[in-house]
DNA sequence: AAAATATTTGCGTGATTTTGCAGGAACTCA
DNA sequence: TGAGTTCCTGCAAAATCACGCAAATATTTT
C-alpha cells in the first residue's frame, strides 16, 4: 500500500469520525505504529490535522477547546433580544443570573421604566448601569460559586413581592424533570423567583435543552414561555410546545 | 477516549451548565477521578475554567471588575495594607465602599477566616474572590451613584448587628465635623455602620484630612483609629492623635 | 538494464506521557 | 468535633513517542 493511499484513508477515517487511534490504524492500515506515526505527524505539519498523543483530532475540534470570552455569545444576544420585548414599563422584574441575563441587561432600552429584584451580585451591577432602572437586591449570605444571595432571607423576601416577570436563566431543562439544577441552595432561590411571579420565562441556548441535572427547581408546567436562539417552529421545540409552553 | 476529547467535552459541559462535578464526569466519561481532576487543574492552568472543591466553574460566569485606573493607588495600597492588620480570624467586619477598600479586599491574606458585612455591590463581588471570606451584603434599594445598597431596610439590618470593626472609606474628615458626606441615603448608612461595630476605622489618603462636606456622618470621638499613606509621626496627623484617635 | 541515489519502512532502545492506585493531608458538612 | 469526601504526592504499569540505524523499496541516472 502506497503512502499517499494511507494518508487519504486517514484523512478519509478523520472525517468519518472526528478522531483516529494510531493504534487503531496500524491494524486497518497493516503498517508498523511507527509508520502511522510519521504519517499522522506529516499530516499534522501540511495543517490537515491536530496531532494528539495517542491519535489525532479532525481540525474542526480545535474550536471546542478554544475559550471565548462567553460562550456562544451570538446565540445569547439572539435570546436576550426576545426577552426584551417581554418587559414593558412600570413592570416588577424578576431576574435571575447567567452571561444571558447579563446581556439582557446590557441591551435594556435606555428609556425603559421597570423595577428589577435580582439576588445575582454582577447582574445587579449591570443593572446599575442602566439610567431609569430601579434595582432590588435582595438576601444577604452571599454564595461564592454563583455569586448570588442564597438562604431564607433572600427566599422570605422573594414570597413578599408580586413580581409580573420572572426571566430565569436556565441550566437544564427536558421534558421529565422540568428545569433543574446542581445547587440546593440556588434551587431554593429558584424556586421562590417563580413562586412570587405571574408568568416564568425560562432562557435557555439550545444545548440545554433535553438535559437534567441532580435537583428540580420546577416542573415544565409552572414554566409560561421559552426562549431559545432557534426559530420557534423548529423541530427540537415542538415537545416543549405541544407541553403547553408559549415558544419565543 | 483521547485525553483532548475528554477536555472538550469537560468544556463543553461546563459553557453549558456553568458549573461541573468531577464526580459526575468520572462517571460520564468513565475514567478515575485522579484522571478528571488532572483534567481540570490542566484545563485551569490553561486558563479555560476555575477549579473549585469538587469540581469546576465556567470562567466567564465569574464576573470581576476590570481594575482601571485608580487616583493615588499607591498610597491606597499603604492605607489598605495597615488596614488589613487589624482584621483577624473569625472577626466580623462591617465594610464601606470605594477604591481604597477594594484594595484592601484584594490584599487580604487568604487563609484569613473572617465574616464581612457590606451593602456596596464591588465590594461584595470583590469578597467573593476570597477563598474563605464569608460575605454578608446587606439592603434592598440600590443606588445608582454609589453603587451600594441604602435606605431604612439596610439600616434596620445594621441595627440588628454587633460587629467588631467599621471599616469607614472616608470622603472627608476634620477636627470640627468629624467624617461628612454629601449624599443623605449614605449618611444614614454609614451611621449605621458605625452604630453597630464596636471599633470603628477612618480611611482616607492624607488629602482628605481637614476637608469637609455638607453632612455629618459621624463626630470626630466616634472614630477610633485614623489610617492614612501617612507616617503616624507626620505633623499633620498631630491634631488628630490629641483629639484621642489612635493613628497607624 | 544496471547502478547509484533517495525515500520509506520496521525495529530496538530509551525517554515521555498517561493512567490508576495507595497513603496521608486537607477540606466540607452536619 | 468526626465521618465522609476530595485532594495531593509519589509510584508503578502500560501505552505512546522519538531517535538512530539498517533493510527494503522506489526513483533517478548512467
Amino acid at each position: 500500500m502506497l503512502k499517499k493511499e494511507r494518508q487519504a484513508y486517514i484523512i478519509q477515517q478523520i472525517n468519518i469520525h472526528n478522531k483516529v487511534l494510531s493504534s487503531d490504524l496500524c491494524v486497518q492500515l497493516d503498517v508498523s505504529e511507527d509508520t502511522v506515526r510519521r504519517d499522522l505527524q506529516e499530516l499534522a505539519e501540511e495543517g490537515k490535522l491536530i496531532k494528539v498523543h495517542g491519535g489525532a483530532l479532525a481540525k474542526s475540534f480545535h474550536f471546542t477547546i478554544e475559550s471565548q470570552q462567553v460562550y456562544s455569545l451570538p446565540e445569547k444576544k439572539i435570546i436576550a433580544h426576545k426577552a426584551i420585548d417581554l418587559i414593558k414599563d412600570g413592570m416588577l422584574v424578576v431576574i435571575s443570573g447567567g452571561t444571558t441575563m447579563r446581556e439582557l441587561v446590557n441591551m435594556l432600552p435606555p428609556d425603559l421604566n421597570a423595577t428589577f429584584v435580582t439576588t445575582n451580585v454582577p447582574i445587579a451591577l449591570e443593572l446599575l448601569e442602566h439610567p431609569n432602572a430601579e434595582v432590588i437586591f435582595l438576601g444577604n449570605k452571599l454564595l461564592k460559586s454563583a455569586q448570588m444571595a442564597v438562604g431564607a432571607e433572600a427566599v422570605q423576601r422573594l414570597g413578599q413581592l408580586k413580581a409580573d416577570l420572572c426571566l430565569l436563566g436556565t441550566n437544564s431543562i427536558d421534558l421529565q424533570m422540568g428545569i433543574t439544577d446542581l445547587e440546593w441552595e440556588i434551587i431554593e432561590v429558584k424556586k421562590a423567583m417563580i413562586a412570587c411571579a405571574q408568568k416564568t420565562v425560562s432562557l435557555a441556548i439550545s444545548e440545554k435543552l433535553n438535559s437534567s441535572q441532580r435537583l428540580q427547581v420546577c416542573p415544565l408546567d409552572q414554566v409560561d414561555i421559552l426562549i431559545t436562539e432557534l426559530d420557534p417552529s423548529s423541530e427540537k421545540l415542538q415537545p416543549y410546545a405541544k407541553r403547553g409552553l408559549t415558544i419565543l
